[in-house]
DNA sequence: CGGTATCCAAAATGATACTG
DNA sequence: CAGTATCATTTTGGATACCG
Protein backbone atom coordinates (compact mmCIF):
# COMPACT_ATOMS: atom_id res chain seq x y z
CA UNK A 1 0.00 0.00 0.00
CA UNK A 2 1.39 3.21 -1.16
CA UNK A 3 0.44 6.51 0.67
CA UNK A 4 0.85 10.42 0.25
CA UNK A 5 1.84 11.04 3.54
CA UNK A 6 1.27 14.36 5.26
CA UNK A 7 2.97 16.70 2.99
CA UNK A 8 0.16 19.18 3.78
CA UNK A 9 2.78 19.95 6.70
CA UNK A 10 5.55 20.67 4.43
CA UNK A 11 3.26 22.87 2.15
CA UNK A 12 2.24 24.76 5.59
CA UNK A 13 5.58 25.19 6.96
CA UNK A 14 6.44 26.42 2.94
CA UNK A 15 3.97 28.96 2.83
CA UNK A 16 5.30 30.86 5.84
CA UNK A 17 8.56 30.72 4.52
CA UNK A 18 7.61 31.98 1.14
CA UNK A 19 6.83 35.28 0.10
CA UNK A 20 9.65 37.18 -2.13
CA UNK A 21 10.94 39.16 0.77
CA UNK A 22 10.27 36.78 3.98
CA UNK A 23 13.63 34.83 4.37
CA UNK A 24 15.63 37.78 3.91
CA UNK A 25 13.65 39.65 6.47
CA UNK A 26 14.00 36.23 8.82
CA UNK A 27 17.60 36.04 8.36
CA UNK A 28 18.07 39.77 8.57
CA UNK A 29 15.89 39.92 11.95
CA UNK A 30 17.70 36.11 13.30
CA UNK A 31 21.49 37.60 13.02
CA UNK A 32 21.08 41.45 13.40
CA UNK A 33 18.78 41.31 16.33
CA UNK A 34 15.85 43.81 16.91
CA UNK A 35 15.29 46.53 14.34
CA UNK A 36 12.51 49.20 13.64
CA UNK A 37 10.80 49.21 10.13
CA UNK A 38 12.67 52.17 8.55
CA UNK A 39 15.95 50.19 9.77
CA UNK A 40 14.83 47.16 8.37
CA UNK A 41 13.45 48.98 4.99
CA UNK A 42 17.02 50.33 4.28
CA UNK A 43 18.59 47.20 4.87
CA UNK A 44 16.18 45.33 2.40
CA UNK A 45 16.77 47.33 -1.21
CA UNK A 46 14.49 47.30 -3.34
CA UNK A 47 10.99 46.37 -1.07
CA UNK A 48 8.24 48.44 -1.09
CA UNK A 49 6.49 50.04 2.04
CA UNK A 50 3.76 47.91 1.49
CA UNK A 51 5.53 44.39 1.24
CA UNK A 52 7.67 44.99 4.24
CA UNK A 53 4.48 45.32 6.40
CA UNK A 54 2.55 42.87 4.54
CA UNK A 55 5.09 40.05 5.47
CA UNK A 56 5.79 41.42 8.34
CA UNK A 57 2.31 41.33 9.69
CA UNK A 58 2.08 37.79 8.29
CA UNK A 59 4.81 36.68 10.04
CA UNK A 60 3.96 38.54 13.39
CA UNK A 61 0.37 36.21 12.81
CA UNK A 62 2.33 33.21 13.00
CA UNK A 63 4.17 34.11 16.30
CA UNK A 64 7.60 33.91 14.54
CA UNK A 65 8.00 37.89 14.49
CA UNK A 66 6.90 40.14 17.36
CA UNK A 67 6.39 44.08 16.91
CA UNK A 68 6.90 46.14 19.64
CA UNK A 69 5.10 50.22 18.89
CA UNK A 70 6.12 52.52 20.99
CA UNK A 71 2.77 54.95 21.40
CA UNK A 72 4.94 58.47 20.72
CA UNK A 73 5.58 60.88 18.07
CA UNK A 74 7.00 60.60 15.73
CA UNK A 75 6.12 56.69 15.69
CA UNK A 76 8.77 53.89 16.06
CA UNK A 77 7.96 50.06 16.04
CA UNK A 78 10.49 47.44 16.41
CA UNK A 79 10.48 44.12 14.72
CA UNK A 80 12.27 40.99 16.25
CA UNK A 81 12.24 37.01 15.93
CA UNK A 82 10.13 35.46 18.96
CA UNK A 83 12.36 32.60 20.38
CA UNK A 84 9.91 30.19 18.97
CA UNK A 85 10.47 31.73 15.62
CA UNK A 86 14.22 30.96 16.56
CA UNK A 87 13.27 27.21 15.67
CA UNK A 88 13.49 27.85 12.24
CA UNK A 89 16.73 28.97 12.05
CA UNK A 90 18.31 25.70 11.85
CA UNK A 91 16.42 25.22 8.56
CA UNK A 92 16.93 28.41 6.96
CA UNK A 93 20.68 27.54 7.45
CA UNK A 94 19.99 23.97 5.77
CA UNK A 95 18.42 25.70 3.20
CA UNK A 96 21.23 28.50 2.70
CA UNK A 97 23.70 25.25 2.77
CA UNK A 98 21.84 23.24 -0.01
CA UNK A 99 21.58 26.40 -2.10
CA UNK A 100 25.01 27.27 -1.93
CA UNK A 101 26.00 23.43 -3.18
CA UNK A 102 23.38 23.97 -5.28
CA UNK A 103 25.16 26.90 -6.79
CA UNK A 104 28.18 25.11 -7.10
CA UNK A 105 26.70 22.12 -8.83
CA UNK A 106 24.96 23.90 -11.41
CA UNK A 107 27.95 25.43 -12.21
CA UNK A 108 30.06 22.25 -12.75
CA UNK A 109 26.78 20.98 -14.80
CA UNK A 110 27.33 23.92 -16.94
CA UNK A 111 31.09 23.59 -17.53
CA UNK A 112 30.04 20.18 -18.39
CA UNK A 113 27.83 21.04 -21.35
CA UNK A 114 30.23 23.36 -22.85
CA UNK A 115 33.03 20.98 -23.15
CA UNK B 1 29.17 46.73 10.25
CA UNK B 2 25.99 44.92 9.41
CA UNK B 3 25.75 42.63 6.58
CA UNK B 4 22.94 41.04 4.78
CA UNK B 5 24.93 37.92 4.11
CA UNK B 6 24.44 35.80 1.06
CA UNK B 7 20.36 35.26 1.86
CA UNK B 8 20.29 34.55 -2.00
CA UNK B 9 21.15 31.14 -1.85
CA UNK B 10 17.92 30.48 0.76
CA UNK B 11 15.90 31.73 -2.04
CA UNK B 12 17.55 30.02 -5.05
CA UNK B 13 17.08 26.86 -2.82
CA UNK B 14 13.36 27.95 -1.75
CA UNK B 15 12.78 28.52 -5.49
CA UNK B 16 13.03 25.11 -6.55
CA UNK B 17 11.15 23.46 -3.60
CA UNK B 18 8.39 26.34 -4.40
CA UNK B 19 5.29 25.50 -6.55
CA UNK B 20 2.00 24.57 -5.48
CA UNK B 21 2.64 21.07 -6.41
CA UNK B 22 6.72 20.36 -6.22
CA UNK B 23 6.94 19.32 -2.21
CA UNK B 24 4.27 16.84 -2.92
CA UNK B 25 5.68 15.40 -5.80
CA UNK B 26 9.27 15.37 -4.52
CA UNK B 27 8.03 13.86 -1.31
CA UNK B 28 5.77 11.19 -3.11
CA UNK B 29 9.08 10.07 -6.00
CA UNK B 30 11.37 9.92 -2.54
CA UNK B 31 9.29 7.66 -0.41
CA UNK B 32 7.65 5.55 -3.24
CA UNK B 33 10.64 5.48 -6.02
CA UNK B 34 10.27 5.58 -9.36
CA UNK B 35 6.70 6.47 -11.25
CA UNK B 36 5.28 6.62 -14.35
CA UNK B 37 3.47 9.78 -15.29
CA UNK B 38 0.09 8.71 -15.23
CA UNK B 39 0.89 7.27 -11.91
CA UNK B 40 2.48 9.97 -10.04
CA UNK B 41 -1.20 12.04 -11.84
CA UNK B 42 -3.23 9.96 -10.19
CA UNK B 43 -1.46 9.79 -6.76
CA UNK B 44 -1.58 13.69 -7.30
CA UNK B 45 -5.49 14.12 -6.55
CA UNK B 46 -6.30 17.40 -8.22
CA UNK B 47 -3.25 17.95 -10.23
CA UNK B 48 -3.16 18.92 -14.02
CA UNK B 49 -1.24 17.29 -16.45
CA UNK B 50 -0.12 20.70 -17.42
CA UNK B 51 1.32 21.57 -14.10
CA UNK B 52 2.55 18.46 -13.01
CA UNK B 53 4.86 18.23 -16.27
CA UNK B 54 5.49 22.13 -15.85
CA UNK B 55 7.06 21.28 -12.23
CA UNK B 56 8.58 17.97 -13.13
CA UNK B 57 10.57 19.78 -15.59
CA UNK B 58 11.53 22.26 -13.74
CA UNK B 59 12.82 19.57 -10.58
CA UNK B 60 14.42 18.05 -13.88
CA UNK B 61 16.27 21.07 -15.16
CA UNK B 62 17.70 21.05 -11.39
CA UNK B 63 18.98 17.22 -11.34
CA UNK B 64 16.68 16.93 -9.03
CA UNK B 65 14.26 14.39 -11.38
CA UNK B 66 15.16 12.06 -13.26
CA UNK B 67 13.04 11.48 -16.69
CA UNK B 68 13.33 8.42 -18.60
CA UNK B 69 11.36 7.70 -21.76
CA UNK B 70 11.25 5.02 -23.19
CA UNK B 71 10.33 5.04 -27.17
CA UNK B 72 8.02 2.81 -27.33
CA UNK B 73 4.24 3.29 -28.94
CA UNK B 74 2.00 3.83 -26.49
CA UNK B 75 5.14 5.72 -24.72
CA UNK B 76 6.01 5.24 -21.25
CA UNK B 77 7.92 8.11 -19.17
CA UNK B 78 9.43 7.13 -15.64
CA UNK B 79 10.11 9.85 -13.28
CA UNK B 80 12.39 9.27 -10.44
CA UNK B 81 14.70 11.21 -8.42
CA UNK B 82 18.34 12.15 -8.53
CA UNK B 83 20.83 10.35 -5.95
CA UNK B 84 21.83 14.19 -6.65
CA UNK B 85 18.02 15.41 -5.49
CA UNK B 86 18.34 13.22 -2.09
CA UNK B 87 20.57 15.40 -0.76
CA UNK B 88 16.86 17.06 -0.39
CA UNK B 89 15.06 14.78 1.49
CA UNK B 90 16.85 15.68 4.75
CA UNK B 91 16.14 19.21 4.34
CA UNK B 92 11.83 18.51 3.26
CA UNK B 93 11.34 16.46 6.57
CA UNK B 94 13.05 19.09 8.71
CA UNK B 95 10.67 21.61 7.20
CA UNK B 96 7.32 18.68 7.49
CA UNK B 97 8.99 18.63 11.36
CA UNK B 98 8.69 21.60 11.94
CA UNK B 99 5.38 22.27 10.16
CA UNK B 100 3.56 19.62 12.41
CA UNK B 101 5.11 21.46 15.49
CA UNK B 102 3.99 24.29 14.04
CA UNK B 103 0.42 23.04 13.75
CA UNK B 104 0.30 22.02 16.98
CA UNK B 105 1.92 25.60 18.03
CA UNK B 106 -1.03 27.43 16.02
CA UNK B 107 -4.00 25.31 17.93
CA UNK B 108 -2.58 25.80 21.17
CA UNK B 109 -2.71 29.60 20.69
CA UNK B 110 -6.35 29.57 19.35
CA UNK B 111 -6.92 27.15 22.38
CA UNK B 112 -5.22 30.44 25.05
CA UNK B 113 -7.14 33.07 22.81
CA UNK B 114 -10.09 30.83 23.53
CA UNK B 115 -10.15 31.53 27.25
C1' DC C 1 0.15 7.64 -22.94
C1' DG C 2 2.29 11.67 -22.28
C1' DG C 3 2.34 15.41 -23.49
C1' DT C 4 1.51 20.94 -26.02
C1' DA C 5 -1.06 25.08 -27.02
C1' DT C 6 -4.33 28.46 -25.92
C1' DC C 7 -7.04 31.13 -23.22
C1' DC C 8 -8.57 32.71 -18.70
C1' DA C 9 -8.89 33.65 -13.56
C1' DA C 10 -6.68 34.53 -9.46
C1' DA C 11 -2.94 35.72 -6.58
C1' DA C 12 1.32 38.09 -5.66
C1' DT C 13 4.04 42.03 -6.21
C1' DG C 14 5.03 46.84 -7.50
C1' DA C 15 4.28 52.14 -8.08
C1' DT C 16 2.47 55.86 -6.28
C1' DA C 17 -0.10 58.94 -3.41
C1' DC C 18 -1.99 59.97 0.93
C1' DT C 19 -2.44 59.92 6.44
C1' DG C 20 -2.20 60.11 11.81
C1' DC D 1 7.91 57.36 11.06
C1' DA D 2 5.18 53.86 9.95
C1' DG D 3 1.97 52.93 7.90
C1' DT D 4 -2.90 52.49 4.45
C1' DA D 5 -5.34 52.86 -0.06
C1' DT D 6 -5.61 52.41 -4.86
C1' DC D 7 -4.39 50.95 -9.23
C1' DA D 8 -1.28 48.60 -12.63
C1' DT D 9 1.58 44.79 -13.70
C1' DT D 10 3.49 40.29 -13.28
C1' DT D 11 3.37 35.64 -12.03
C1' DT D 12 1.00 31.50 -11.13
C1' DG D 13 -2.29 28.19 -11.68
C1' DG D 14 -6.46 26.03 -13.88
C1' DA D 15 -9.76 24.47 -17.89
C1' DT D 16 -9.98 22.81 -22.07
C1' DA D 17 -8.82 21.11 -26.55
C1' DC D 18 -5.68 19.09 -29.56
C1' DC D 19 -1.38 16.04 -31.11
C1' DG D 20 2.21 12.19 -32.09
Amino acid sequence: MEKVPEECRVEDALGILVGKWKPVILLHLMQNGTKRFSELKRSLPGITQKMLTKQLRELEGEDIVRRVVYPQVPPKVEYSITEYGMGLEPILEAIHEWGTKHTVHKMEKRKQASL
